[in-house]
RNA sequence: GGGGCUGUAGCUCAGCUGGUUAGAGUGCCGGUCUGUCACACCGGAGGUCGCGGGUUCGAGCCCCGUCAGCCCCGCCA
């Protein structure tokens, strides 16, 4: 299958049963050991190294180019694949156990010294990655870098056979689209025959596929590439890629195990076979044991309410709050007495970044106990709150808004730093039952936490919460959750206009204002829309994971700097006065 | 928008308390070498210490500003 009319297979892809064939091979020289006599050639490409030998018996020509190359050059050559002798085979080498002697050996694309290596030394450092960015064509060349986007090419592949198998139909929807009010800040794109007019590129196709829904396409699916403007971090990218998918005549049930079926496939791609169902929590608990959303559930360190254990001890720290009606929260945590006073420190810290009062602590080692509390803890007390001989216990007073963050990144420290153990390799879960709406930080107005589409539990809509509570109103909304991660999410939508212009007015949206900026979506919903669901995955992320990438970087082909620039090709830049004047558009700096 | 870390040879890094000519490994150039696989050995070139300003007799090192990359908070329906 790699034959061409140039190549009869890949440098990679020799093995023994290759010995005695003459062979043509083109790649990039990624190093040469030459020892006067003779000269090896590592040879590369996408498969992988071959060692190319040129020896005293090569042609004369062969033996002066082998003698001048450089690295990184690309050659073409044509030679017999000869078996090793027994004492120079390569174990580290797939193709280790034979070596190409070349009759023919032609540069085909000479090679300046490359600013980046891209053969390194064991234990070599990698270049800085501001200069991988500039150079990606050269960065891209090293096999890990192969590797990742390898894996990611099956991963997507996986994903569409899979929908495929499932009836889902791959539809594409427009990136030129109407720019939204809510949500993230949009990429706009100004219109040249529409002067002061704009299309946004889409954050997502939500609206797109829900009214692909109405038009009775039934399961709809796309790898579609998602804009959002908005600061960056290691997992997010201006530009990212979802599998979004959506589903008629569905209930939630249906669509996790759609999305279910979906990423066992992929983890079974990546070599990870994972059980199924996912175990499901809901978003209340989360956030009661783990203090997050997203919960890594590989570890069973849960946090506890002790507000009442507490309350008699008199512990000063605690007693204003206490009486203002705030939860004293902790977690029990195993060997914790191993921390250092520097450890402890620094989780006050961290704690203190997140905005939380400050950290109570009490390390147990036998009868001794120290920290910031211990003088109001007895070992008996400790022990009631779970807090064993070599353990410790850390605490947190105060509202739930403030303690939940705290506590959930003092696990993750926690964890880190003593080391623990997983319990399992990995954890998928399903988060369900979000709230509709949540209050606005600044005014305590209801803003929703999804997004507006989302259909509230039926339970709740029955007894009127909409209205009567809007802050207790759960919505039929749902993540997936690997590892700590968050992988996606989904929603039953709503379909009755009139609870979709319900809920509009309830985040204060006037009418008009609505039919100006949602119009098309709810004339869609009123003209028959089927009950529907539907889930977007972020594909990046995971492939970050199946790889073990360390960012999101390493699995896109060409990504953006932390500042949203394109290095290697110069993104943004300034338009020309000309441009400018056809999109009529004056800059102000 | 805010906080932190980093920036010294093509690359990866060292550089003491501010002190003479800024070093190492690798890559590059030249040479020796017939079994290497990070080949080995000999020799050589290579520096706007990110940029601008300041303090000082003297700044890679201290101070201020700025740029870039990375990490985090805000933000990401």
């Amino acid at each position: 299958m790699s034959r061409t009319s140039r190549r009869t297979l890949r440098c990679g892809e020799l093995r023994a049963q290759h010995v005695g064939q003459r062979v043509r091979l083109g790649g990039w020289v990624h190093r040469r050991r030459d020892l006067g006599g003779i000269v090896f050639i590592d040879l590369r490409d996408r498969a992988g190294l071959v060692q190319v030998a040129i020896g005293p018996s090569a042609p004369e020509d062969v033996r002066r180019i082998a003698g001048g190359l450089a690295g990184e050059t690309v050659i073409e050559v044509e030679g017999e694949v000869v078996a090793r002798p027994a004492n120079m085979r390569n174990s580290e080498l797939a193709t280790g156990e034979i070596e190409v002697h070349p009759s023919k050996l032609v540069i085909v694309g000479p090679a300046v010294t490359p600013a980046i290596p891209v053969a390194r030394a064991k234990g070599e450092e990698l270049p800085a990655e501001e200069l991988r960015l500039k150079y990606r064509h050269l960065d891209l060349r090293r096999p890990e870098m192969q590797a990742n986007l390898v894996l990611r090419h099956r991963l997507l592949q996986r994903a569409r056979r899979t929908l495929s198998e499932l009836e889902f139909l791959e539809i594409e929807t427009p990136i030129l689209t109407k720019p939204t009010p809510e949500g993230a800040r949009d990429y706009l794109v100004p219109s040249r025959v529409h002067p002061g007019e704009f299309y946004a590129l889409p954050q997502s196709p939500q609206i797109y596929k829900q009214l692909l829904m109405v038009a009775g396409f039934d399961r709809y699916f796309q790898i579609a590439r998602c804009f959002r403007d908005e600061d960056l971090r290691n997992d997010r990218q201006p530009e990212f890629t979802q599998i979004d998918i959506e589903a008629s005549f569905v209930g939630m049930e249906d669509v996790l195990g759609f999305v279910e079926t979906v990423l066992a496939a992929l983890w079974e791609e990546g070599g990870h076979p994972v059980a199924r169902p996912f175990p499901r929590i809901t978003w209340r608990e989360a956030m009661e044991r783990y203090g997050t959303d997203k919960p890594d559930l590989r570890y069973e360190l849960a946090i506890a309410d002790w507000t009442t254990q507490v309350a008699g001890l008199g512990v000063p720290f605690f007693q204003s709050a206490l009486q203002n009606g705030a939860r004293v929260r902790g977690l029990a945590v195993k060997g914790g007495a191993a921390l250092s006073r520097k450890d402890v420190d620094q989780l006050a810290d961290a704690a203190k970044q997140l905005g939380g009062s400050g950290l109570a602590w009490v390390k147990r080692q036998g009868e001794q106990l120290s920290g910031s509390v211990a003088k109001h803890f007895t070992p008996s007390a400790l022990g009631a709150l779970g807090v064993g001989d070599g353990d410790a216990a850390v605490m947190v007073v105060g509202p739930d808004q403030s303690t939940s963050p705290v506590l959930d990144r003092i696990r993750q420290e926690v964890l880190q730093r003593l080391s623990v153990k997983p319990s399992a390799a990995h954890a998928f879960a399903w988060v369900v039952d979000f709230p509709l709406f949540e209050p606005d930080p600044e005014t305590g107005k209801p803003v929703f936490a999804h997004h507006p589409f989302t259909s509230p539990h039926p339970d709740d809509l029955a007894a009127g919460k909409l209205e009567s509570d809007p802050f207790a109103c759960r919505a039929l909304h749902y993540d997936a959750v690997y590892n700590g991660n968050e992988l996606g999410s989904g929603s039953i939508r709503i379909t009755d206009p009139a609870v979709q212009r319900k809920v509009f007015a309830l985040l204060g949206l006037a009418a008009a204002d609505v039919d100006a900026r949602f119009g098309f979506l709810l004339q869609g919903l009123q003209a028959g829309a089927p009950p529907h669901g539907g889930f977007a995955v972020g594909f990046d992320r995971v492939v970050m994971l199946l790889t073990g990438a360390g960012s999101l970087r390493d699995v896109i082909a060409f990504p953006k700097t932390t500042a949203a620039r394109a290095l290697f090709e110069g993104a943004p830049a300034p338009a020309g006065p000309a441009d400018l004047k056809a999109l009529h558009i004056k800059v102000e700096r």
